[in-house]
RNA sequence: GCACCGUUAGCUCAACUGGAUAGAGCGUUGGUCUACGGAACCAAAGGCUAGGGAUUCGAAUUCCUUACGGUGCACCA
């Protein structure tokens, strides 16, 4: 239900939409407000008498119980037994399919995101991607959406030249198989290290014998991505992502020439410096370069043909792509150029920007060796998960399980509670802190939850009127805002605000949970905060759930 | 140099897109157990929202400007 619109339905003033009506500092104000300023030109009244007047006429009903006018503020309080009734019942009705919607049936969703490179393994700087395009892919399919996960990977290059010039030279075949992504990359760092001249060039000829199809170069660039996709598939699994598409650079190798052709009949190709550009100077940008002065093709190229090909493909009702800030300009540069190629749908491309992770002594750096590998921080998480569990909960039966949920719910939540546009500088102490607002702390409260569950016998049910309690109310009114928190974390492309809804409903929690008895109370409050806190444990689950980290039953 | 992004409590971040007294966590100090899980809860201290202008009933939020930090700017991706 829509309270604004409903609010705004009953006052029936034209100038009055539901975008006027916000939300009072606290909820002894009210539950909704109107401020009554902008009103003040057109009514020629202040204000305070706009307020008082429109207070006069308002006639209260079931759903708002009470109306007050407070310096040019019109507040409103919904009735605390009804909306207490009418969330409890939708929660538990509809269980984990609460708050989700079918508003996105009918169209698609393309999501480009975690995008590997072949034969490089994943670092922290990889992670962003990976969990923001995860959980926008849950929360689209929540939502309705056909989502559409698209693991665009970088396998096109020169990088896989040197990498085959290197083995053919260093390579053991034993090795690699046994070691797998790290002994491919160590055999590319050698290469970066000491290839001389004549190696580089010979590095050249064996990229351009993969492109031509030579069958041994070929194999072995397989080989290198199976090992890769082998690696980075077993961390999707832990990191809880799927994609339905691998189609990488080099699917797009032989459908960039349409893309040309296109845009030379469109007159948007231009020779300059040897080079063939879109000018984009009239949009005051830099121009996107097409093909190298070579006649090689570019990364825009690439990225061209692969949003025509998904646009064929799939059809989508929006493309994203999960990539950090620092590529601002090359999307704004392609995206303009679909634009100039007279593609309407060049609109629904968007680029999903987010921030940087750097290392506490500055950036990172593979060649210097500074790089903090994933998994590591990963196993470092369970390891921590594991010795806490042991520590507080040493009879659980399945630590190791559990910990497992818990490290890693503490690796992608740290990933997806800030906005996603900041920089992140990476630390263990933060990604190992336990307390506070944190996937843990989330997780914590929904195995509290449970616990208390498995002790009240008997089913669930709600009484018919009850009037909550300041601590119940405020409960009530968060899991309300579950439904709305997920569309707008859709509609912004922003999860954060999924993860800020679980820890702030799990903080209304804990203090009803401190301050109200549930198995020991009577009657109909027994009832009620039995009824409450099988919702919230239901809806904390979903929210974890969107965000791809799971809740342990105990811990 | 130009463009874009950022700057809010000691630290890490919120603030429902222009609304009322700017909120959380960490850290600090002091409390809460005859327990439904203390990975919790309560309280205190901590703010001229980087500085300066402008717009208006009203600005952390919009505009201009300065400072600081980040990113990008032609054949890498």
């Amino acid at each position: 239900m829509d309270y604004r619109e409903y609010i705004v339905k009953k006052l029936n003033v034209a100038e009055i939409t539901a975008a006027d009506v916000s939300l009072p500092p606290n909820t002894e104000m009210g539950d909704y407000a109107l401020p009554c300023f902008k009103l003040a030109k057109v009514m020629r009244k202040s204000p305070v008498q706009i307020a008082e007047q429109l207070k006069d006429s308002f006639v209260c009903d079931e759903i708002i119980s009470e109306v007050s006018a407070v310096n040019g503020y019109l507040n409103f309080k919904l009735d605390k037994a009804g909306l207490a009734r009418a969330v409890l019942s939708e929660v538990l009705e509809k269980g984990e399919g609460y708050a989700s919607s079918k508003e996105g049936n009918g169209k698609t969703v393309c999501i480009d995101y975690s995008s590997v490179n072949i034969a490089k393994p994943f670092h922290i700087g990889h992670l962003s991607t990976t969990v923001i395009g995860g959980a926008l892919y849950k929360i689209y399919k929540f939502l309705g959406y056909n989502a559409v996960g698209i693991n665009h990977l970088g396998d096109y290059g020169t990088q896989f030249g040197k990498l085959i010039c290197a083995y053919k030279k260093w390579g053991v075949k034993e090795e690699v198989q046994k070691g797998g992504i790290h002994a491919i990359n160590a055999l590319y760092v050698r290469f970066n290290e000491e290839a001389d001249e004549q190696m580089q060039s010979q590095a050249r000829e064996y990229f351009r014998l993969i492109e031509s199809g030579d069958r041994e170069a070929n194999e072995l660039f397989e080989w290198f991505k199976s090992l890769t996709l082998e690696y980075v598939n077993g961390i999707y699994k832990k990191l809880n992502v799927t994609f339905d598409s691998y189609a990488g650079e080099r699917f797009y190798t032989d459908k960039m020439q349409p893309v040309i052709d296109e845009l030379r009949e469109k007159n948007l190709l231009k020779e300059s410096e040897g080079a063939q550009i879109v000018d984009l100077e009239e949009y005051g940008m830099p121009p996107c370069l097409i093909l190298r002065s070579d006649g090689a093709s570019l990364y825009a190229t690439r990225d061209l043909a692969a949003a025509t090909y998904r646009k064929n493909a799939y059809d989508f009702y929006k493309c994203l792509y999960v990539v950090a800030y620092q590529q601002n300009l090359h999307f704004k540069q392609f995206f303009k150029v679909l634009e100039l190629m007279g593609k309407p749908w060049a609109k629904d491309l968007v680029h999903v920007a987010y921030g940087m992770v750097s290392l506490e002594d500055g950036a990172m750096s593979t060649r210097k060796g500074k790089v903090v590998w994933l998994e590591d921080v990963i196993n470092k998480c369970v390891e921590k998960a594991y010795s806490v569990i042991d520590e507080k909960n040493s009879a659980l039966e399945n630590k190791r399980e559990t910990a497992e949920i818990v490290g890693l719910g503490a690796v992608i939540f740290g990933a997806l509670y800030n906005n996603k546009i900041k920089d992140i500088t990476f630390s263990y102490d933060k990604v190992l802190s336990f307390e506070g607002e944190t996937s843990v702390y989330v997780q914590y409260t929904c195995a509290r939850a449970n616990s208390v569950l498995s002790k009240a016998d008997g089913k669930i049910e709600l009484p018919p009127t009850y009037v909550p309690n300041t601590a119940e109310y405020e409960v009530v009114k968060t899991l309300a805002e579950l439904p709305e928190t997920v569309h707008a974390a859709a509609e912004k492309y922003e999860p954060s605000l999924v993860a800020r809804f679980a820890v702030d409903l799990a903080q209304k929690f804990n203090k009803f949970y401190i301050e109200c008895k549930i198995l020991t109370a009577e009657g109909d409050t027994k009832k009620f905060r039995i009824a409450l806190t099988k919702a919230v444990h239901t809806a904390l689950k979903i929210s974890l759930a969107l965000l791809g980290i799971g809740a342990p039953e105990k811990m």
